[in-house]
DNA sequence: CCAGCAAACGGATATATGTCCGCTTGAGTT
DNA sequence: AACTCAAGCGGACATATATCCGTTTGCTGG
C-alpha cells in the first residue's frame, strides 16, 4: 500500500511538503498602531544600514536604537534580543527562499533529485546570509538554546527534508529502514551555519565540495543488498 | 595496493588514529609560579562548586572570582572567557574520553564497527557533559566563532573519524568515492551539542534512537551496485 | 469633539562580560 | 640577604545586553 514496483502510489500523512507558517493561527488581535509601525520601519532600516557599513556584531543595540531614534525599551519590546532583530531582517530572504523551494521542490522530478537540489540551495542560502545567521546563532545562547532548532524556519526545513526523504523512500530511491526524522536532522546538521562557515572559510572548502559530498552521501542511502 | 580481498594491507598516510595533543610543542617556558598555581586551583574549585549548585549560565565570572578570592584581572588572564574556563573544567573528562577511545577504537575489530562504537560513545559524552559543552558553545560567539571547530578537541574528533572512515574504506566496508573530510564533519555534525540536546530534550528522542539512526546511515555507505 | 485606556515610548537602571593598569611578589641571581 | 623583574594580582572601568517603570499617545466608542 506504500509503493508498487518503485512507483509512487499514495501519500501517507506527512508526505506533502509542509507550508511555511502553517499552524500559526494569529488571532490578529488588533491592527498595529501607526507610531509602532513607523518605529519598526526605522529600527529595521537603521539596523540594515549599520550592519551593512560595519559587521553585525560590531553594532550594539544601543547604537541601533540611537540611529533609529527610539529608546531601548521600544527596541527591546519589539525585538526580544539582537537575534530576534536579525531574524526580522532575514524574514524577507527567508520568504524568497521558501517560495523558490515550493516552486522547485514541491513540483515534479524525482524526490531524491529535489532533495539534492534543496540541500544545495540551502548551502547557497547559508553563504548569502552568513552574517545574519551567525548573529542569530550567537543570540541563541544561555536560556535560549532551544530557539536555535525550535524556531519556525528550522521546523520548516526539517519538515521539508523529512517529506522529501519519505517521498524518496516511496519512490524506491532510498532505504526503507531509515528513521526519517533523525535522517532529516542529520542532513540539515551538515549545513549547520557554524560548521558550514568553518568548512568554507577556515578549511577552504568550496560550496560545491560540501554539497557534492552530501549528494554522494544521499546516493549511498539507496536501498540495496548491503545491510 | 590499498586493499586485497577486503583485507587491510598497508596504511597510507593519515590512517592511524591521531593522538590528542599531538603537534603541541609547548616550549615549557618556565614553571608556573606557586601563587599562580594556587589561584588556578581555587578558581577551578570555585567554578566547579558554583556550577554544581546552580546552572552554569546562572553563575557569573565575577561571582566565580569572588568565591575563589581572586580579582577579575587574574581570572581573565588565565581564562580568556567563560568558555575557556569551562574547557579547563572539561579537560579531565576529555582526557578520560580520549584514553578510552584510544584503547577501544585504536585496536582490533572492523573499522566500521569501531567507528560506530566511537560515535555512540561520543553521544554519551554529550549527555554526560551537556552543561559545560553548552557553555563552551555559548562563549564561542561574535569574533570567536572559529574556536568552536578549530579547537584541539574537535580537531581530534575530526581526525579520529576521518581515520576510521579511511580504514573502513580500506577494509571494503565503505564506498571508496566518499570525501573523507566532509563525511567526517557530517557525521560529527549529527552529534553537535545544540542539535543533540534539542533532539534529546525537546523532541524526546533517546540516545539509542539517535545512534541507531547514525549506524543505519553508516551501513548505507557500504560500497554497492547502487550509485 | 472628548474621554479613556491599552499600547507604545524612552531613558535610567541592573547586571554581565571583558580590559586596563598601577601595585605586589615569587623566585632566580649576585 | 639583598636585588631584580617578569609574572601575577585585583579592582576600577568601559561597554553590552536586557529590564523596569513612569510618561505619552494613537485609537476607539460615546
Amino acid at each position: 500500500m506504500a509503493r508498487k514496483g518503485g512507483v509512487f502510489v499514495d501519500l501517507p500523512q506527512g508526505v506533502e511538503l509542509p507550508v511555511f507558517g502553517a499552524g500559526v493561527v494569529e488571532a490578529a488581535p488588533r491592527r498595529e498602531r501607526s507610531d509602532a509601525a513607523e518605529s519598526r520601519r526605522r529600527v529595521l532600516d537603521a539596523a540594515r544600514g549599520l550592519f551593512a557599513e560595519r559587521s553585525v556584531d560590531a553594532v550594539s543595540m544601543h547604537e541601533i536604537g540611537r540611529a533609529a531614534g527610539v529608546g531601548q525599551g521600544t527596541l527591546y519590546r519589539r525585538y526580544e534580543h539582537k537575534g530576534a532583530l536579525c531574524s526580522a531582517l532575514l524574514a524577507e530572504e527567508i520568504e524568497g527562499f521558501v517560495d523558490e523551494v515550493r516552486r522547485r521542490a514541491g513540483g515534479r522530478g524525482s524526490a531524491l533529485g529535489r532533495l539534492k537540489w534543496f540541500l544545495g540551495r540551502l548551502a547557497r542560502f547559508n553563504d548569502d546570509n552568513a552574517a545574519l545567521l551567525g548573529a542569530i546563532r550567537d543570540a541563541a545562547g544561555g536560556g535560549r538554546r532551544v530557539e536555535m532548532y525550535g524556531n519556525p524556519f528550522y521546523s520548516w526545513l526539517r519538515g521539508t527534508v523529512a517529506a522529501l526523504v519519505r517521498q524518496a523512500m516511496n519512490e524506491g530511491a532510498m532505504m526503507g529502514e531509515l528513521d526519517v526524522e533523525c535522517v532529516a536532522d542529520a542532513l540539515l546538521a551538515t549545513l549547520n551555519i557554524d560548521l558550514y562557515l568553518y568548512q568554507r572559510h577556515e578549511l577552504g572548502m568550496s560550496r560545491e565540495r560540501v554539497t557534492r559530498s552530501l549528494h554522494a552521501l544521499l546516493d549511498g542511502l539507496r536501498p540495496g543488498p548491503a545491510s
